[in-house]
DNA sequence: TTTCTTTTTGCAATCGATTGCGTTAGCCTC
DNA sequence: GAGGCTAACGCAATCGATTGCAAAAAGAAA
């Protein structure tokens, strides 16, 4: 029962009167050490309280017994707090990976020079790596993706695109939440995103093709870039007002682009769903808790981190398995107006 | 330019013309390496893709540059991902971590059984542990505390507690929002939480102290146990008003509870402020946008996670840094009804 | 040129485990 | 009692860095 301070395997194989060797595989359960020898052994180390120095054990097996999760955020330093989408997606992904007895390394990435992948990589640090959002970084995911087999992003399937991804089908999503407002008999939909980011672009192009689906010519007048924190967002929002353009509904790329511009149009005294029509993309918690509920392309999370994970450890057993995409449903509430079945 | 396999400290050595030992401290910005040729090792390493090893570092140096982040959630293994307060104390302390050049580590406890703390301390995965709530543990905790110091709790300031905390006045933020409700008039005020948990048993003790300054006998009657979950803290809020117990006004340990709540009066046709009034805790991002907006005890996560990792880093240092306490502040909406200011 | 400093540099031990391989002990069989 | 075989166990190398100490090189002073 006494805890002194950090004793090492060489002391409980004195305590047991054995070499190195045999604690370390009586610990490790191995059957090679007579399997009541090892519950002895075992009994001695727990009672003293011992455990296994992981540094040591790492260097020597060349393995961690963690993941990385990496966001990849550019210099956007609040942008893990304060998107509740990168939050609950981690949660997931803590949830799936301690399942399987691995421990969850957490890798805010804010420098994004030259290289900053191959430095995590070759840190050692874990076993493989989940990287949430491709964020601008599509070329250096490439790279890492030839010589790195453990390694899956969540986020949109890109062309010419050799590293393993899990995402929404954006195309998709974006297609079904603007032809639900075109079916409302709106016309001219603003998009409010940044278009350098990946995912977007593909939000975008769904937008697009349902527009020209519909005989509709996309405005260019319509498409504001706004970043994913709630204040740029509102500010692109007062914008798009202020500028006179006319326009009967929004589509955003992400529900806290929804949701501030929701609070732009209440504060300018245009009624949501009156006057304007607003739909998100993401559909996470608040949407349905914000006054109106929000529409939203509802993203299956914890499908969607079990799929990354489960590819993970597929690729962590060096298997080459494949990218997976989910199709996203249109969660119908109040914020767009019309009856919830469309 | 080349990123072959796995090049360790000695290929670069080889690449450089010098020993193992130049390398090393010339990476390590030693001047014991003069400048000139320190910036050359480093550029030939850099070239190379070089990146230490972190597993043969650390046990090297005894050190591994990550800070533990401890959930102690017992059996609720859905928790972290469903309770948005541990969600946010985890972005932020995660952003104070990793400014300092920390890496983040997240252990989520399920097995509580004895030794776990011991078993995590003694992994030497990490520098410091930050445990974000005492959950049940606070007799594991004092013993943790008295060998090991780096260790800093978000929670109560307990009595017998030898551990360092950092955590908001539980009783004088109690205190506050039922002073609040007793000022609208209010007189039967009933409590939602489960008194097992430390600090829900300090916001408990707030509320009496607040009805007995207001010379009002605690009604047994009205104090009914709650989780944190959504599910669970509705079902029990459904049973206080099945109970037929008369009450006008809820007083609950936390957001989550008191959403649960104001729902479950909504179903039972029962108006939320007109009727009952009801008052939270925490003030989460959610609480701001709820209809109707939620009246809650504010805690300056911010400022909390600074805090804690300030004493943690000066506790690391070696300095036995003592436990903080933040002041609440109560923030009124109109979930309680009266005035703003009231 | 010699001697004494001061600056650079490298050898080798060390951190704390894991594991291939060889040795010892134990048991059976003839 | 010798030989053969297997089950247990330990020696020592290894993982990839860091660092105390001493040696070598360079520079300064005499």
């Amino acid at each position: 029962m006494s805890e002194e301070g950090p004793l090492k395997m060489a002391d409980v194989a004195r305590l047991a009167n054995v070499s190195m060797s045999t604690v370390s595989r009586a610990l490790a359960d191995n059957p090679l050490i007579p399997e009541d020898r090892r519950r002895e052994i075992q009994r001695i180390a727990a009672e003293a309280g011992y455990v296994v120095n992981q540094s040591a054990r790492s260097l020597r097996m060349r393995k961690t017994q963690t993941i990385g999760v990496v966001f990849p955020l550019g210099h956007d330093v609040g942008q893990l707090i304060s998107d509740p989408f990168f939050i609950e997606m981690f949660g997931r992904l803590a949830d799936e990976i301690t399942t399987r007895g691995y421990q969850v390394l957490l890798c805010r990435v804010t420098d994004t020079s030259e290289g900053w992948l191959n430095r995590i990589i070759q840190s050692h640090r874990q076993d493989g790596l989940v990287i949430v959002g491709q964020s601008d970084q599509h070329e250096a995911l490439n790279k890492a993706a030839d010589t790195y087999l453990p390694l899956v992003v969540w986020g949109g399937h890109l062309t010419g695109q050799t590293y393993c991804s899990v995402g929404t089908d954006n195309i998709a999503g974006a297609r079904r939440a603007v032809d639900h407002l075109l079916g409302l008999g709106r016309r001219r939909i603003a998009f409010l995103g940044m278009l350098e980011l990946p995912e977007i672009a593909l939000r975008h192009e769904g937008y697009v093709r349902a527009l020209r689906a519909a005989n509709l010519d996309p405005d260019p007048a319509l498409v504001i870039p706004a970043h994913f924190s709630f204040e740029t967002a509102y500010e692109a929002a007062r914008e798009l007002i202020e500028s006179g353009t006319p326009f009967d509904a929004i589509f955003a790329a992400s529900d806290i682009i929804a949701l501030a511009a929701v609070q732009a149009l209440a504060a300018a005294g245009v009624d949501v769903p009156g006057d304007v029509s607003v739909v998100g993309f993401d559909d996470i918690a608040i949407a349905a808790q914000s006054t109106p509920p929000l529409t939203s392309v509802h993203q299956d999370l914890a499908k969607g981190a079990k799929t990354i994970v489960d590819l993970l450890f597929k690729r962590m057993a060096g298997e080459d398995a494949p990218s997976a995409t989910l199709l996203p449903k249109l969660v119908v509430r109040k914020s767009c107006g019309g009856s919830p079945t469309g």
